[in-house]
DNA sequence: TCCGTCACG
DNA sequence: ACGTACGTGACGGAT
């Protein structure tokens, strides 16, 4: 006797509406980074499982409604019209909900003009026919009328391990009528919550009195004139129609005209790597962290480790002479910041043997030293930059090195670019190594752990480096990113290593300057808007702002945010003519501003040696692009002359120096004209015209550059600027204050002119969709796995992703390359000049006078012959004796 | 720790 | 109908 399968049909919107209400007086507890809410993603996981566990199903289909209209809506139009609207912070949740089925391996069904009940009764009855048992699990007893042989129908009474379940038999003991008569029994009754009439005055004693009685609302009408006189007699003749048309609406479709398979629903094996991901973007610590990290940690880290601990230069010289060719090497440190964070110890491995020490004085021994600067022992690290600055320290210069695990990983895909190797190796699924969280806490109980913990910990962080080499660097190989790991991205952690160490001199004295003028100015400003407010108040506080002009004021909100009223610069700009107040907001906005992040903010982190020592994150960005901490000095003011005073603390170490500064024209539209191959752009390039000037005369169909007015450059500019970033519509109306159907027309006319660059962000977008990533010139990737998303907004952020993506980071690597290649040139030529800065197209440079007429020749030549593109690479540059005058 | 705001390319 | 320009970091306030 062969045993018969089951099928569990789940009714997915009523169980995703449970699963948000279960959770409603905590709804705002289950926020995840990006303000989604995720509560009922996170109940219907549970339920889900829980489901799972109980029946053991062989196939599932979670069923849902496709939209608002119906069959059942054309029959009468009033079908589930008194409705509430779904709660949009359920609404937003539906979409993740299908992703999540996807990774569980479970397939999700909805379909135009039918609802999930008919979709569900359609395969119930399919199944029931293909010796399948089925158990249907839903909210609504309206499905119960499916309950028959092999067919259950569970109504969850409490979340869903309450629930009711309907077969034929407790149908009958319950209510003394068959499944399939409740749709008998709503023809007459109605049904208030889908808003269908019934007769009027029978409700659900009458209704069932007569099903019992006839059978049928067919039969009952047979016999409606044997009937006494009564008003209800009346009104079953008056309403007969009604009647009927009540008894269609209410039967559960077992025809949908379904275009999948039964065997369709077969459960899938999870996808885990999807699924962790995608806890991991919902914040879904409890599923994540904990019990399955922990769980794997008790089942992996069974192998032991075994060390040695080096306390004194006598163990140092009992180290075995390196015969691999290599050594792996960590350097620990408390905190972040290398620049100044506290040494905690080191460990390597040497053959396979593996040496700890918390002693950091041994480093500087001549034996590690020299392993360290050996230029024929390689080093294999977990984030080579740090380890250099680290070493440069204590005096070493580290040297060879052909492994970084972190680089490696970014490259592999920047979205790994967990700064602590345990957690990334965890990714990775090797579990040898914890994450420093776990051996260290965090917060404010972040210390350091007994000996023991912590020299386990070094241990198991070179052998984790070790074996996640070969893995790794397959890989890149795979992803033919070799060049950029061996020529680009491992000699530029040397440069900027070096840019970091050197730092760029701040004069501490003019920013107090400018902080005395600035608090004068803050005070006369705040002193104005108190009198306007007629009370003082936090200016800096958008609550108690939003509160004083908009409520005390009465000006109009313009623009609301998820807190309350947005008071950003551009609602402030509409406003400015209602109320002189909102002119002081903005300059104080705006004095405050340089106030508290530059003035106050860099003198924070001026170095003893007057210096400030910004750290570059070369493993961040998901576009390759470099980004800058600890202070951020890729942020200083430039565009408005307030703010660009700054820079005039900014200057070169001696008098007889300059600072010189070298960037970029164009780069990335010259790089979109490369790498689309279009015609009319790469023209425009190569013939040195004015590139916002000859779009304009393609957009606005001139014939020569004297018809371009200034603003028709400025709109030609910005239609330039949003090519770049993937442009839309509604983003390029609402930065140019214009119609969207006036911005639509300048895009199509834009394309039609340089109908390349349409066919290259078409044929992007396609690459996203068929390889799941999108790539530079120089191969380094990024995926975009919400190309395929069903939600509007993610995935057409994901499209503008992937035409952004190649052209600023082929930008990225453009430049990145010119830098290599400048430190080079600089060595070579002995010159005496420092690179200092990296401003994504910009590159800034102490320069001593005498070498001013080599410099600039020699920088524009490097950075222009970086590449070879289709168009030439401009490069502008400009020098003084502060950034500032370097302009 | 998150949010709104604003500085840069 | 939906509802956004791409990539970053730091600050003060609110929670």
């Amino acid at each position: 006797m062969s045993k018969r399968k089951k099928l569990l049909l789940i009714d997915g919107n009523s169980l995703a509406y449970r699963a948000f209400y279960a959770l409603y007086n905590v709804v705002d507890k289950f926020v995840n980074n990006e303000g989604l809410h995720t509560s009922a993603i996170y109940n219907m996981k549970k339920m889900l499982d829980s489901l799972l566990e109980t029946h053991q199903p062989d196939n599932v289909l979670v069923a849902f409604d496709a939209g608002k209209t119906t069959f059942r809506t054309d029959m009468f139009s009033e079908y589930k019209g008194t409705r509430a609207k779904t709660p949009p912070e359920l609404l937003e949740q539906l979409p993740y909900i299908r992703e999540m089925l996807d990774h569980m391996g479970l397939k999700w069904h909805e379909q135009d003009n039918y609802e999930a009940d008919d979709i569900i009764g359609t395969l119930a009855k399919r199944a029931q026919s293909q010796d399948f048992d089925v158990v249907v699990v839903t909210g609504d007893k309206d499905l119960t009328q499916l309950a028959d042989t092999h067919i259950q129908v569970d109504v969850t009474v409490k979340g869903v391990n309450e629930i009711k379940s309907y077969t034929p038999a407790y149908f009958e003991e319950e209510l003394g009528i068959k499944p399939l008569q409740l749709i008998d029994m709503k023809a007459l009754m109605g049904d208030n919550s889908d808003n269908y009439p019934g007769v009027t005055k029978i409700g659900e004693k009458t209704a069932l009195k007569l099903i019992q009685k006839y059978g049928s609302v067919k039969e009952l009408y047979h016999h409606v004139d044997e009937m006494k006189k009564s008003k209800m007699k009346e009104n079953l003749i008056n309403e007969k129609k009604i009647a009927f048309l009540c008894y269609d609406l209410a039967t559960i479709k077992t025809d949908t005209p379904i275009d999948f398979d039964l065997a369709d629903t077969a459960v899938q094996a999870q996808n885990s790597e999807q699924l962790v991901a995608f806890y991991q973007k919902m914040n879904f610590k409890s599923f994540l962290d904990k019990e399955v990290l922990d769980s794997q940690f008790n089942q992996n880290t069974q192998e032991e480790i075994a060390y040695t601990v080096l306390n004194t230069e006598a163990d140092v010289d009992q180290l075995p002479e390196v015969t691999d060719g290599f050594v792996a090497f960590q350097l620990e440190l408390f905190g972040q910041n290398y620049h100044e964070a506290d040494f905690v110890g080191f460990s390597l491995s040497i053959n396979g043997q593996y040496f700890v020490s918390s002693v950091i004085d041994l480093l500087t021994t001549p034996k590690l030293q020299k392993l360290l600067e050996s230029t024929t022992i390689n080093k294999r690290v977990f984030d080579v930059k740090r380890t250099i600055v680290g070493l440069r320290r204590l005096g070493i210069t580290l040297k060879s090195v052909d492994f970084d695990m972190l680089l490696v990983s970014y490259l592999l895909n920047p979205d790994h670019n967990q700064n602590d190797l345990g957690e990334l190796a965890q990714s990775y699924n090797c579990f040898d190594a914890k994450s420093d969280v776990q051996v260290y806490g965090k917060g404010a109980k972040k210390a350091l752990p007994e000996d023991e913990m912590l020299f386990e910990h070094l241990a198991r962080k070179v052998r984790t480096i070790e074996s996640m080499k070969a893995g790794l660097m397959s890989q890149l190989t795979d992803h033919n990113q070799d060049q950029l790991f061996d020529e680009i991205e491992l000699p530029l952690a040397f440069v900027l290593a070096e840019m970091e160490i050197i730092g760029i001199k701040a004069q501490a004295s003019t920013l107090q300057e400018m902080s005395v003028v600035l608090s004068q100015q803050l005070q006369e400003i705040e002193a104005r808007i108190y009198a306007q407010a007629g009370e003082e108040f936090n200016i800096n506080s958008p609550k108690q702002l939003g509160q004083i002009l908009f409520e005390k004021l009465n000006l109009p909100p313009v623009k609301k945010t998820k807190t309350g009223y947005s008071t950003s610069v551009d609602v402030l700009e509409t406003l400015k003519k209602k109320s002189p107040i909102v002119s002081d907001i903005l300059d104080y906005r705006q004095v405050a501003k340089i106030q508290s992040t530059y003035v106050n903010g860099l003198l924070k982190t001026i170095h003893p040696d007057q210096r400030i020592h910004t750290r570059y994150l070369q493993t961040l960005t998901a576009t390759g692009r470099l980004s800058s901490v600890d202070p951020n000095l890729q942020n200083i003011p430039i565009r408005l002359e307030e703010g660009r005073k700054i820079r005039h603390a900014f200057v070169p170490s001696n008098e007889d120096s300059v600072i010189f500064s070298s960037d970029y024209s164009q780069v990335e539209l010259r790089v979109l004209a490369h790498m689309s191959e279009d015609e009319n752009m790469q023209e425009a390039f190569k013939s040195d015209y004015d590139i916002h000037s000859h779009t304009a005369m393609k957009i606005f169909n001139l014939s020569s550059p004297e018809e371009v007015d200034s603003n028709m450059r400025r709109q030609a500019k910005a239609v330039n600027f949003g090519i770049v970033y993937g442009i839309s519509d509604y983003g390029l109306a609402k930065n140019l204050d214009i119609p969207r159907k006036q911005a639509q027309a300048f895009i199509d006319q834009y394309f039609a002119q340089y109908p390349k660059v349409k066919q290259f962000m078409d044929d992007t977008i396609e690459q996203a969709k068929s390889d799941g990533y999108v790539e530079t010139l120089m191969h380094r990737r990024r995926y975009l796995p919400d190309i395929h998303s069903r939600n509007f907004h993610l995935r057409s952020f994901a499209e503008r992703t992937a035409m952004n993506s190649p052209i600023q980071g082929t930008a990225a690597d453009i430049i990145k390359i010119a830098m290599i290649n400048m430190q080079k040139a600089l060595q070579e030529k002995h010159l005496r000049t420092k690179m200092l800065l990296q401003v994504h197209d910009e590159l800034i440079f102490e320069v001593p006078q005498d070498e001013l007429a080599i410099v600039e020749k020699l920088v524009p030549q490097v950075m222009t012959s970086a590449i070879q593109l289709d168009v030439p690479l401009v490069v502008d540059s400009s020098y003084g004796k502060s950034w500032y005058e370097a302009k």
